[in-house]
DNA sequence: TGTACATCAGTGAACGCGCGTTCACTGATGTAC
DNA sequence: TGTACATCAGTGAACGCGCGTTCACTGATGTAC
């Protein structure tokens, strides 16, 4: 998050304050929710005066923009590092997803601001919000990609899905993986995007509490809901039933 | 809504007001969000004093919760009547989910009142909450306990989900039959509450805006994924193919 | 090493705002006889 | 039909609160010579 860090104590003392604000700010996400956070509280928490935090954020909608963008990138680096860690492509998505869950359930108050409903009277400016919001998303297809390359996904399943597509869906499928400059064909990244809404709204329902009542083994539940995602996209093979 | 009703100009207009106050709110709930609902601008906007709000809620929290119920409770009346316009079992399991969607699109600052992060400050009362909130399920688990004691819904897929259960999620499962009720087996209430997941998560992302730049035609998307829904719980035959 | 100046973190008071809630009141609508 | 009383919708002023933001300031930390 620093930038630049030009040495010198009166640097790194500002790196540290700027720091004990956003933990601050952190604390009281979670505490209160996004809507709720008040530079007034954070202040009083750091034993500051409120204007003092004006030095180092320009307003109050600039701190959330800041910690939005923090949440996305740490999600998205947790789901990335998970996935380098296996070498063969199935055990490492299985690892991916797995780690956008555990992310997710460990950090409810930065996964409601990124995917909750919308904090009012404040819009997340999209240059900065996007690029981060992508990346999570963006290491599944990675491994997605991958996996077809190697010619370990099977293409019946993928070519099923791509004669099954609408007009309107296909045309939005090529469009997002021109932006996005994805390689994989457009029935895989179809099925991509079933996996990524499922696993979503998995977490979702789960970090909103609104699983509990219905499931008392979230976790397995998930694992099972891995599994068929896997299979569903054309990767449920024998070889990495090991690590179930 | 209206209680009792003692007939009379004077209980009608109160009606009139109770529902023009509500009315209002909603508007706003939809402008501005839950956290910022506001009696003086519902006054504002009603020409009328704040105080006088006090002659019929007395808080804005009782506000908010009678909004929830209203939301929980629409969309449960939506989604029963779509069921029971359909005889057989799975053509109103798929009508049900569609309506679903259907009504949770077209209300969103209702749906993310209910459904959406939680409202700082704000706690809702459980007795009246959760009653209405599990009704929409409910609806659910009634077609498939019907379309099972009728024998659609095949046999081989539900004992394999009941092989695969973990004793947590089984006694689980148990529990929450015993809880509400149900009288289907532990198999098929676990593959229900799949279904739910999935089909609310899909809504969910939709809702708040996280499906759109994923894909392009949402109610296709949508069609094909209660396909899946409805084969992975045992009912994929061919007696309702007509209606896709 | 010492001096003069620039930078910048931090301060506390103030502004103006909108909020939920209370209160004593007015006047219209209903009810009992 | 008329009168006396009770009910209750609606009012406007006031209370106390927390908020984001601005401003002119003090004093410590760094930099140039």
């Amino acid at each position: 998050m620093s930038i630049d860090a030009p040495s010198g104590r009166r640097a790194r003392l500002r790196a540290e304050t700027t720091s004990d604000i956003l933990d601050a700010a952190r604390r009281h996400l979670a505490a209160e929710g996004a809507s709720a956070l008040s530079l007034r509280a954070i202040a009083r928490e750091l034993d500051m005066g409120v204007s003092s935090i004006y030095r180092y954020f320009p307003s109050r909608d600039d701190l959330l923009t800041e910690l939005l963008v923090e949440a996305f990138d740490a999600q998205a680096d947790v789901v990335a590092a998970a996935a380098a860690a296996h070498a063969e492509p199935s055990a490492a998505l299985r690892a991916a997803l797995q780690a956008y869950r555990d992310w997710s359930l460990a950090h409810p108050p930065e996964f409601a601001l990124a995917y909750g409903s919308p904090v009012p009277g404040y819009q997340a400016p999209a240059e900065r919000t996007i690029r981060a919001g992508v990346r999570a998303g963006g290491t599944l297809v990675d491994l997605l990609e991958r996996a077809w390359r190697e010619g370990r996904v099977d293409a019946a399943v993928v070519n099923e899905r791509d004669a099954r597509l609408t007009a309107a869906e296909r045309s939005g499928i090529d469009a997002l993986i021109a932006r996005r400059d994805y390689s994989l064909p457009a029935g895989l990244m179809s099925l991509c995007v079933d996996m990524l809404v499922r696993i979503h709204g998995f977490v979702v329902m789960e970090a909103f509490g609104q699983l509990r009542p219905l499931a008392s083994d979230p976790a397995a539940t998930f694992g099972r809901t891995i599994d068929e995602c896997l299979s569903a996209v054309g990767l449920g093979r024998q070889d990495d039933r090991r690590d179930r």
